[in-house]
DNA sequence: AAATACAACAACCGCGATCTG
DNA sequence: TCAGATCGCGGTTGTTGTATT
């Protein structure tokens, strides 16, 4: 029924070459953003759209960030995953400069491993019944410091599932047994960010998604924040 | 020095939501 | 109102670099 997004015979795949990169960004900055469909062969790339605008999203655009994660921000995509699950576009929106992939790789390599060595479950933020061998000290503090992360432990799991259907309740987890919670000094008053501009050009549609339905309206009261403020 | 294991992250895929004619 | 087109999100995989044996 559904069509493929692009004709996959006539598409590169895999990593991007600096021609591809330099033709769009040559592209947007004339055009600007959006139409991803027809973009690629407007802008004469051999990709399909949605390609490109995870290229673009992720890589290219000129007010990313990239590098190392602040220890604030750390703290931040922390205390927001307790609130919100694996909403990482949502996270990612209060980090300036970040993207969701990257907010979700980081949570993925370093901040899960990071929980788990605190003996807290990543997925519901909660302590560990039976924390796992700790490699640092039984400090239970969210606002732990990152330094001196790369530990060697068990092998990462094939894939991360198993997540599916536990993270979204993260914050409906808080919601129910607040008393169980570790400290997590869940305060939000971290000045929130100004949005990049493809936020503002999308939230001045007059149409938002599921998700930007749920950004200040829904933190402002969630039962979990108003628990922590 | 070579082989292996692991970490990091870029990119792809599938699906649901939304838009549009 | 509905079906197809498009977009965006989250999960997953593949590739590359680095550390360890």
């Amino acid at each position: 029924m559904r069509k493929p997004c692009c004709d996959k015979q006539d598409t590169n795949k895999g990593a991007w070459s600096k021609q591809e990169d330099q033709k769009l960004i040559d592209y947007i900055r004339k055009h600007g953003e959006g139409c991803w469909r027809t973009l690629p062969k407007a802008a004469g790339l051999l990709r399909c759209g949605k390609s490109c605008r995870l290229r673009w999203i992720n890589y290219l655009r000129p007010d990313l960030k990239r590098g190392n994660f602040a220890e604030d921000e750390e703290d931040l995509i922390i205390k927001l995953h307790a609130l919100l699950g694996n909403r990482w576009s949502l996270i990612a929106g209060r980090l300036p400069g970040r993207t969701d992939n990257e907010v979700k790789n980081y949570w993925n390599s370093h901040l899960r491993r990071k929980l788990i060595n605190m003996g807290i479950d990543p997925n519901n933020h909660r302590l560990n019944q039976t924390p796992p061998r700790l490699e640092s000290s039984n400090n239970v503090s969210v606002s732990a410091n990152s330094s001196g992360l790369k530990t060697r432990q068990s092998p990462r799991p094939k894939s991360c599932g198993g997540d599916k259907d536990q993270v979204s309740d993260a914050g409906s987890c808080l919601e129910d047994e607040p008393s169980r919670l570790p400290d997590l000094n869940l305060d939000l008053t971290i000045s929130i960010p100004s949005p990049s501009p493809a936020k503002i050009e999308k939230e001045q549609k007059p149409c938002s998604y599921k998700h930007d339905m749920l950004r200040d309206s829904d933190i402002a009261t969630s039962p979990a924040l108003v628990l922590f403020r």
